[in-house]
Parts: C-alpha cells; sequence; structure tokens
DNA sequence: GCTGCCGGGAT
DNA sequence: ATCCCGGCAGC
C-alpha cells in the first residue's frame, strides 16, 4: 500500500538529474556577481609573489643573480666586507623599499582584516612571504632556516635574516653604526638628528614621555624613528617623504608577532603595553591606499572605511523566480509529508514537480 | 499567511 | 552526504 504511493511519485520523479542541472546554472550567476567584491581582497593577497621575490634578493642574494654565495648574508656572527655590506645594506632597503611601496601589498593585509590584530592579517601579509618565501611557499620556517644556517652553528638564527624578516628595526639599528640621519618617525614630528642616540633620546622625551633612562631602554625608540643613510638615503628619504614611518610600517607590525624568531633578543622591545601610540602600526594600515597615508597616531582607524564597500550582496543572487508547478508540500499537504519528494522535505527545491 | 527554496547548521 | 531548519521572498 505504502510502497505504491510512494513509488508513483519516487520513479515517475522523472529527471532529477535534470534539476539539478538548472540549478547549477543558477547558482553560477550568483557566483559571478559576488567577485566584485571577493577579488578586491583576495587579489590583495597575490602580493605574495612581490614580497618573496624581494625578499629572496636580498637575504638570499642567489636570486639576484650574482653567483656570490659569499653575497649570501653570510653575516657569520660578525660583519663581511664594507662594500658588501654596503650593497646588502642597498639591497635590503631597496627590497623593503619596494615592498612597502607596493600599494597592493599595502592594502591586501589591511582590507583583508584590520580590525582584528589578529594573526590572520599578518599571516598573508608581506611578511610571511619571507619565510616561505626561502622555499616553495608552504609556510616553512624550518627550510629557510635551514639555508640560512646550513651550517653555522648560530642556534637562533642569522641577525640579518632577522633583519630582513622583521624589517626595519633591527636593518635600522645596525645601519646606525654605519652613518647617516635619524629622522623620526612621529606622527608630524618629522625631526631630523644625526645620531641615533639623539634620536632615540629625543623619542624617549618628547614622544614617549620618559625621562632620560637610556640604560633602561627598552629598544622601543627605534620603532620610532628611521635612518637617513646616506647611500641609502635616497631610498629611506623617499620612503619617509610619501610616508613618515610607513617605510618601515610595512613590516615592524608583523615584527611583534613573530616572536618565535625572536625570543630573548628584544623581548622588552615587543613589548605591547609600554607602546601607547603605535605611529608605526598606525601608519602602515593608513596608507594603504586610502586617504591619509600618514598618521602615526593613536586613531581607531577604520581600516577598510576606505575601502569599496562592499557589505551586503549588491544583486548578487537574484532568487530563482518560483516555479508554478505545485510541489510536493501543496500537493500532499503538511499531513502527508513522509510522501513529499526528499528536497521538499528538506526545504529544498522540489524534485519532483519540476517546473 | 502560505509557499518555495536558499543558505547554512547539525550529525 | 544526509537531514533539518531559519528565514527570505514571491504569491
Amino acid at each position: 500500500m505504502e510502497a505504491e504511493r510512494p513509488s508513483a511519485p519516487g520513479p515517475g520523479c522523472g529527471r532529477p538529474p535534470l534539476r539539478a542541472a538548472g540549478r547549477d546554472p543558477a547558482a553560477a550567476p550568483v557566483s559571478v556577481p559576488a567577485p566584485p567584491q571577493g577579488p578586491a581582497v583576495e587579489f590583495a593577497l597575490p602580493q605574495e609573489p612581490e614580497p618573496r621575490a624581494a625578499d629572496l634578493g636580498a637575504p638570499g642574494a642567489g636570486a639576484a643573480g650574482p653567483p656570490t654565495p659569499s653575497a649570501h648574508i653570510p653575516v657569520p656572527g660578525h660583519r663581511a666586507p664594507p662594500g658588501k655590506a654596503r650593497l646588502d645594506e642597498v639591497m635590503a632597503a631597496a627590497a623593503l623599499t619596494s615592498l612597502s611601496t607596493s600599494p597592493l601589498l599595502l592594502g591586501a593585509p589591511a582590507v583583508a582584516f584590520s580590525t582584528e590584530p589578529s594573526l590572520e592579517p599578518w599571516r598573508e601579509a608581506p611578511v610571511r612571504p619571507p619565510g616561505s618565501g626561502g622555499s616553495s611557499g608552504d609556510g616553512g620556517w624550518g627550510p629557510t632556516s635551514d639555508q640560512s644556517s646550513p651550517s653555522t652553528p648560530s642556534p637562533p638564527l642569522p641577525p640579518e635574516a632577522a633583519h630582513f624578516l622583521f624589517g626595519e628595526p633591527a636593518l635600522r639599528k645596525r645601519k646606525s653604526s654605519l652613518q647617516g640621519l635619524f629622522q623620526c618617525l612621529w606622527k608630524r614630528c618629522g625631526k631630523v638628528l644625526s645620531s641615533a642616540s639623539g634620536m632615540q633620546r629625543h623619542i624617549r622625551l618628547v614622544h614617549l614621555g620618559r625621562q632620560a633612562e637610556p640604560e633602561q631602554s627598552d629598544g622601543e625608540e627605534d620603532f620610532y624613528y628611521t635612518e637617513l643613510d646616506v647611500g641609502v638615503d635616497s631610498l629611506t628619504d623617499g620612503l619617509s617623504g610619501l610616508t613618515p614611518g610607513s617605510p618601515t610600517a610595512s613590516v615592524p607590525p608583523a615584527f611583534p608577532r613573530l616572536e618565535p624568531l625572536e625570543p630573548p633578543a628584544l623581548p622588552s622591545l615587543l613589548r605591547p603595553p609600554a607602546l601607547p601610540p603605535p605611529p608605526v602600526l598606525s601608519s602602515l594600515p593608513a596608507p594603504q591606499g586610502c586617504l591619509a597615508p600618514v598618521h602615526p597616531e593613536p586613531q581607531p582607524i577604520p581600516v577598510r572605511a576606505c575601502a569599496p564597500a562592499l557589505p551586503a550582496k549588491p544583486g548578487a543572487n537574484p532568487r530563482k523566480p518560483r516555479g508554478d508547478a505545485k510541489k510536493c508540500r501543496k500537493v500532499y499537504g503538511m499531513d502527508h509529508r513522509d510522501l513529499w519528494c526528499t528536497a521538499c522535505r528538506w526545504k529544498k527545491a522540489c524534485q519532483r514537480f519540476l517546473d
């Protein structure tokens, strides 16, 4: 008895596959409208290639072409020939420059998710490439470090690598030993001094509001100034000119997150509480490609405020017009729900009574 | 309000 | 994958 009824509709179904097929097309259009939004955000990610290349170029000079294994930034423990070091400096600076300059790069991470300082943003951020860049990009720090110190006894990780990975802070420090000017990155300060110590003092006193306590300096000041080297000057300068705090800005943010790489080195440096107004950080999202490029101040920074507002779906999924045919529900009624086709039972598009 | 069914959650 | 339901939208 029961078999009869159900059987009728069952086999009589006709062509469920058709239904499905028809549906797919419907779905297609849906995915089409979506792109407008998705791409905007996702496209930013593609940046990886760029940063990666740059990074490779810097740390693994090998990529650059010069078959100089030594140029690999050996940085065993001390320093290489002055000339080489200088070259590296320039290359690094150039790499950083290109990185920080690239609008896509900056925009990408921030646009993706900016509100939350979670790892995500930075993960995707250009910073990651460096790490994975070493390898094929499978997100493996192991490989990279291995290459860096194939036979070096250095346990933690070569300072140079750290510099490149982390970006400015470290790099800057190192550079400072060379020469050049130091420019304060603090919002609308831009003060330029000829000595790092002077700059640090300036930042400590003027911006951090700390009394002179250089001995205790946790290095925080390092984040607030950059060096304008004679050689690299042009590069750095140009960057600072664009955004007083952007050149390095692109990297610093990620810095604090990479604790694993730099444990005892500068723990205090990463200390978040110590940073009242993270100028560097804020400057990063801002310039992203919106309006104000430079505003290293305690600002809420509606990160994607500038982003092409794509909140809801514009006209993404024009619901498929309701079919005229009566469906199981109507035919059998709620009383005989068990007679409905599964689709109807599941509140899906009826498979029995196709339109 | 009824109905069809999309989108998504639960298992 | 299967089952179910919230909720939207056409009627």
